[in-house]
DNA sequence: AGCACGCCGACT
DNA sequence: GTCGGCGTGCTC
């Protein structure tokens, strides 16, 4: 067989100019190592730099130019298979990034290696013989003292960082180079990971069993405990090498009788390495597949009939919350294991508990790897090991986990698949979901996206069915597994409250709800729902707020200029003093800490016990899980947070769920916050009588009539996504259409003014060119609409100015490289590099 | 991104 | 006259 020659490699080097394969020779003994996917050293410009191996050829292209080696292969199993390369390459073109950016998110950090200088000896044969002699005339004949010392330091270790031989010798910087220029000094460099593999010392034996087994007869009276040491070493030779700790543990030896052992030469002391596992030592109490209810047996069956047939589907599993989707998860992986095939599992990076992480090892026990963004690097990089290794089947983690590198994938579960944070906000800006089913189809996989909220994306892909790219089969569970019955949802219309002169946050309803449960010794959940930092301004007689007249999205409040702005279209009015609707002056912007409701929590009920959760209280690593299992320890009565108390907890003695508000984020200025609020308030209305106990959700709002919030106090997903389709139709959001935001930045604020505009009229003329061009509201099956450009919501980070432009498109064009190429010619054309321009592709955050 | 080459001010 | 400022150009 013919091996190859040259290889193609892509550099860590993201910048545009070197986005592509730079080609290598093989030497010789390397050939054998390399396959796609291989991390390298090479040579690169005055430096040695890393990259990866995307294409293997047999000869140098003809007539090309004269190629350097590469210097070195970085990892023995290479870190990706040429399934994950191929699938940078379409993210690149999917995302708009770089290759490489494509390439190492998919890696560990661990192996992440930058170049590492060492200085050696020279040798000889590198230098002419004229610089030989002249070296050993003028240096090394009559070297000054401190040469000498340099050269003898660097001969006795062979090879030292050339940063430790600059800080050991501060003030020889002079000699050093001279040194380096003679060649009597070398510089090598080399790829060093950030992180060393652990260790561990551990003994072998070092020769065989049967010539050590002939020796033990012949150990001398005063080596008997070496004697037994070789015994126990022959007792246990089936699961060596054996960690040195347990030897001398278990027979209460030296670790000299050990090494004199070594010394004699029957075994050998070794470092092995070992997997750092974050679980060791935990028990899983072990589960049982559970008996499915007929509607859970049908979803079930379907997906088995897919992974039966090796055939590549995408299901959404849209279950209310407490339909037992979780256990659907469960025995399609197994299944999906007893092919031989592999699982992986998405989840939140939130929802990502010890609670969570336990019903799967319980069920799969030590065939899972788990990837956390707790995770120290090395622990991290071993639990990727295990899966590129193929001692694990299954694994489960966030966004990331969707490149978890198997070689046989079966089935992709997204849990929660709505959520905001599976897609990445920094470059790649990635959706998971987009890549599970890319990855998914490569490999004949099955897909499934479960939710009780599914995102309107999925749904109308579902129901639709016209999406050649993602058509997922909607499979629906409308009861709860245990059969209790949904709690009841009351909504609280606080402008009634403020008429009654109750100008406290706390409802009578609630006041009165929570102090029932007090009474009783029950629990309470409390959500303040705030999200973000934008301010918006309401009035709190009539719930009226100042939205935009062309986006229908609220305005945001500037204090600087006092006036209410738009963020999509750059529509500004004057901040109003009294309510534009009814005249009251009670209108101003809007916003509550949890600490000033945790402070009205003790003026209404002295004594209370409460637990807030929010970042303040929540940045401290473990302390999410300590709160809450202060909380299910009933040491406490209210469950205080934003957010991440609605998501997928779980207590037995929680009866009463309180939204302070849940207006806020409705106004936030999204076109999406009608579906993030629905979301949030069905999540939450889900916590409230999980168990026996009977739950109770109160929903304190201003705008008590809005769709989200009529609709998830009915616990009525269809009636939902009915409203929200024909808002989202009307006024040509996605589903209906499809969204890249393109940012600028610059130091100087003309400039990028000018620079974004100018950005806006090379889209509309490109696109124009390709008859796409043209408003939304036309009819064509093709269109490419640009708004803007306006300021970014956050208008200047880090001295740069921010403005943005958003593409709306639709239809079978490749509106994605038409931005891309917009983006390049105006980075070369403004021949200015300090413009700096962001592509995000499907935003999700808009603010 | 780095790193070197290259062409103009303040120093022995 | 040299050390070094950071502009600009290249990296198989």
């Amino acid at each position: 067989m013919m091996l190859p020659q040259v290889a193609k490699v892509i550099v860590d080097v993201p910048v545009k100019d070197t986005d592509r394969p730079f080609d290598y020779l093989i030497p010789e003994s390397m050939r054998a190592w390399l396959e796609v996917g291989s991390r390298v050293g090479v040579p690169f410009g005055h430096r040695t730099v890393q990259g990866f191996v995307v294409g293997l050829q047999d000869h140098p292209s003809p007539g090309g130019m004269r190629l350097k080696s590469i210097q070195e292969v970085l990892d023995v199993v290479p870190p990706l298979s040429p399934e994950l390369v191929e699938l940078a390459q379409w993210m690149s073109q999917r995302y708009a990034c770089r290759f490489i950016t494509a390439l190492q998110v998919m890696v560990p950090t661990a192996l992440k290696g930058k170049a590492e200088r060492y200085i050696s000896l020279g040798d000889p044969a590198d230098r002419t013989e004229e610089e030989d002699d002249y070296s050993l005339v003028r240096v090394v004949a009559e070297p000054t003292k401190e040469a000498k010392t340099i050269m003898a330091y660097v001969a006795q270790k062979g090879e030292v960082p050339a940063q430790q031989l600059s800080r050991l010798f501060p003030d020889s910087a002079e000699t050093i180079k001279t040194l380096l220029r003679k060649g009597i000094l070398q510089e090598n460099q080399s790829i060093k990971d950030k992180l060393q593999k652990k260790t561990l010392k551990a003994v072998d034996l070092a020769v065989e069993a049967h010539e050590a087994e002939a020796a033990l007869p012949d150990f001398p009276a005063k080596a008997q405990r070496q004697r037994e040491v070789l015994q126990f070493i022959l007792e246990m030779k089936e699961l060596l090498p054996l960690p040195l700790k347990e030897v001398l543990t278990t027979l209460q030896v030296s670790a000299a009788t050990v090494k004199g052992l070594a010394d004699k030469g029957f075994i050998a002391i070794e470092d092995v390495e070992v997997f750092r596992d974050p679980y060791r030592g935990r028990r899983f109490k072990p589960s049982e597949p559970l008996r499915l209810n007929d509607e859970q047996q049908h979803a079930y069956d379907s997906i088995r009939d897919t992974l039966d047939a090796s055939r590549h589907g995408v299901f959404l599993l849209h279950g209310v919350t407490g339909s037992g989707k979780t256990e659907i998860y469960l025995q399609t992986i197994q299944h999906c294991i007893g092919q031989g095939r592999q699982a992986i599992v998405l989840v939140p990076e939130i929802s990502l508990t010890p609670q969570m992480v336990e019903r799967f090892k319980g069920r799969f026990g030590d065939q899972v790897a788990v990837m956390h963004s707790r995770l120290s690097g090395g622990e991290r990089y071993d639990e990727w090991r295990k899966i590129r290794e193929g001692k694990v089947k299954v694994a489960i983690g966030a966004r990331s986990a969707v490149f978890a590198p198997f070689d046989r994938i079966g089935l992709i579960i997204m849990d929660e698949e709505h959520e905001t944070s599976y897609k990445q906000e920094e470059s790649p800006k990635y959706h998971a979901r987009d890549v599970a089913v890319r990855r998914a189809r490569q490999h004949g996989a099955a897909v499934v996206l479960g939710s009780a909220t599914p995102s309107l994306e999925s749904y109308h892909a579902a129901r639709s069915r016209a999406n050649d790219e993602f058509a997922p089969l909607l499979l629906e569970m409308k009861r709860r597994a245990l059969g209790n019955e949904l709690p009841t949802v009351q909504i609280v219309d606080m402008r009634e409250e403020l008429k009654e002169g109750n100008r406290s946050m706390f409802s009578r309803s609630l006041h009165q709800a929570l102090g029932i449960r007090l009474e009783r010794g029950e629990q309470t959940v409390l959500l303040l729902n705030r999200r973000g930092y934008s301010t918006f301004v309401m009035c709190r007689s009539c719930g009226y707020v100042a939205g935009c007249p062309e986006c229908d999205i609220s305005l945001t409040y500037h204090q600087k200029s006092n006036n209410l702005r738009c963020h999509y279209c750059g529509y500004a009015e004057p901040a109003p003093s009294v309510c534009p609707e009814c005249g009251s002056e009670h209108i101003r912007y809007f916003g509550t800490g949890t600490q000033r409701v945790e402070e009205e929590l003790a003026k209404l009920f002295p004594g209370i016990r409460v637990i807030r959760m929010d970042v303040d209280t929540t940045t401290e690593k473990g302390s999410h899980e300590k709160l809450l299992k202060q909380f299910r320890d009933k040491k406490a009565d209210v469950l205080l947070g934003t957010q991440m108390v609605a998501k997928g907890l779980d207590f037995p003695d929680v009866t009463l769920v309180g939204v302070i508000t849940a207006d806020s984020a409705l106004n936030l200025p999204d076109f999406r916050a009608g579906e993030k609020t629905f979301q949030l308030l069905t999540q939450v209305a889900g916590r409230a009588g999980r168990h026996q106990l009977k739950g109770e959700v109160l929903i304190q709002s201003y705008t008590p009539d809005h769709y989200s919030i009529i609709h998830a106090s009915g616990h009525d997903y269809l009636a939902f996504v009915r409203d929200e389709l024909k808002h989202r139709r009307n006024l040509h959001y996605p589903p209906y259409c499809r969204l890249i935001l393109i940012t600028l930045s610059h130091e100087q604020l003309p400039l990028l003014v000018r620079m974004a505009e100018n950005m806006v009229s090379v889209l509309q003329g490109k696109a124009r060119q390709r008859g796409w061009f043209g408003s939304l509201d036309r009819l064509t099956a093709d269109a490419f609409d640009v708004l803007g450009p306006v300021a970014s919501p956050i208008p200047r980070i880090k001295n740069r100015y921010r403005f943005q432009c958003m593409v709306k498109w639709r239809g079978n064009i490749d509106a994605v490289g038409l931005v891309r190429e917009s983006a390049e010619q105006l980075e070369e054309t403004a021949h200015n590099q300090k413009l700096q321009i962001s592509i995000d592709v499907d935003p999700q955050m808009l603010m």
